[in-house]
DNA sequence: CGGCAATGTTAATCTGCGTTAACGTGGAGA
DNA sequence: TCTCCACGTTAACGCAGATTAACATTGCCG
């Protein structure tokens, strides 16, 4: 065959994570996903180990970028480091609601190998938020600051629930000042 | 047998509400409830008709308690009503972490006629905190004030994710002030 | 007492779906 | 031109797990 396709696995891992989004891991099929890319279920075999491997790879990609973004800023002084950490997981969010549907939501079907690194970036991505407030806010418990940081990304992941009534601008916005306020208050 | 069994349902209702906010719908063999109220998984038959109707009983009844709870603000001013959705949002998220979980996860394994309900209530309970708000800031667009709600009851629900590091006093009074301050400034 | 209703049990049944096998085919490099 | 390799295809295979069938047991009630 060698049709010029540009890369076959990212065009899986897409659809794949589109169609995780919207039913659920196990609501979607191999032949699903296969057909969502003009292919049948078992060729994707020739790309991935298997279904569970798709899952992990998708949920391992979400967690590296995030705690990427996150460590970009540590260089940062705490305010304008706070202010890109938000900026960058609200960015994220309103530009991939799926993948953060997914990361919320299927972390249990990825098996325990890889659920272990997913959980391991996903704990050094909030230690990187809670590093940033302990700075500002020294006098507080970080276990407060943990669970603070906790609400805050549920603010923001909130987002592909309410889809579309805002525009982009609009509702970066208001996650960006809902989720300052809230962070703001949580040291009294 | 006759046993003095005290309601098995509600019985077999809980213990699946708690195995499937650990491992998912999916993950949860009608045989693993069976097992855990100490019975084999056909016998369930005798009290539901099949899985998925236990599914959506589950998230039918969490959705008509909190919007049962929400209905009850309605006759009180705004400011003490706003309280009053806080407040009880939080307990029900702080005394039921297991049901939050499944509520913000199953929806889609629920088949069509029950989702539709299950959507009804949820829409209802919104537009009641959407309601309340309205009255608070009457110059704030409503599609705004939605967007703002779902950021709120994300941030009061990520509760099971940040799970017993603060006694439980000190989360509610976390939350609350987070979540409040982050409506205050919705509006902006 | 006799029998129905409620509740369970174990042994099939049926099906969906992930995975594997066996078998093309076209293009790129030697 | 000849040969692989990359990528697909269709046809099995195998199993997990939801239902359903057939068969107890117990206790209430007429």
């Amino acid at each position: 065959m060698a049709t010029p396709t540009r890369d076959r696995r990212a065009e899986i891992l897409d659809a794949a994570a589109d169609l995780f989004a919207a039913r659920g891991f196990h609501g979607v099929s191999i032949e699903d996903i296969g057909a969502a890319v003009g292919i049948t279920g078992p060729a994707l075999y020739r790309h991935f180990r298997g279904k569970e491997a798709l899952l992990s790879e998708i949920l391992l990609d979400i967690s590296a970028r995030l705690h990427g973004q996150g460590a970009a800023t540590a260089e940062l002084p705490p305010p304008e480091a706070l202010t890109a950490l938000l900026t960058g997981h609200i960015a994220f969010a309103l530009s991939h609601p799926a993948l953060i549907r997914v990361h919320e939501r299927e972390l249990h079907n990825v098996p325990e190998a890889a659920r272990r690194q997913i959980r391991r970036l996903q704990r050094l991505y909030l230690e990187e938020w809670v590093h940033v407030l302990s700075d500002l806010h020294p006098a507080v418990p970080q276990a407060r600051l943990r669970s603070a940081v906790h609400a805050v990304l549920g603010l923001i992941n909130s987002t592909p629930r309410s889809a579309g009534e805002l525009s982009r601008e609009e509702m970066a916005g208001l996650l960006h000042r809902m989720a300052l306020a809230a962070l703001t208050v949580s040291g009294d």
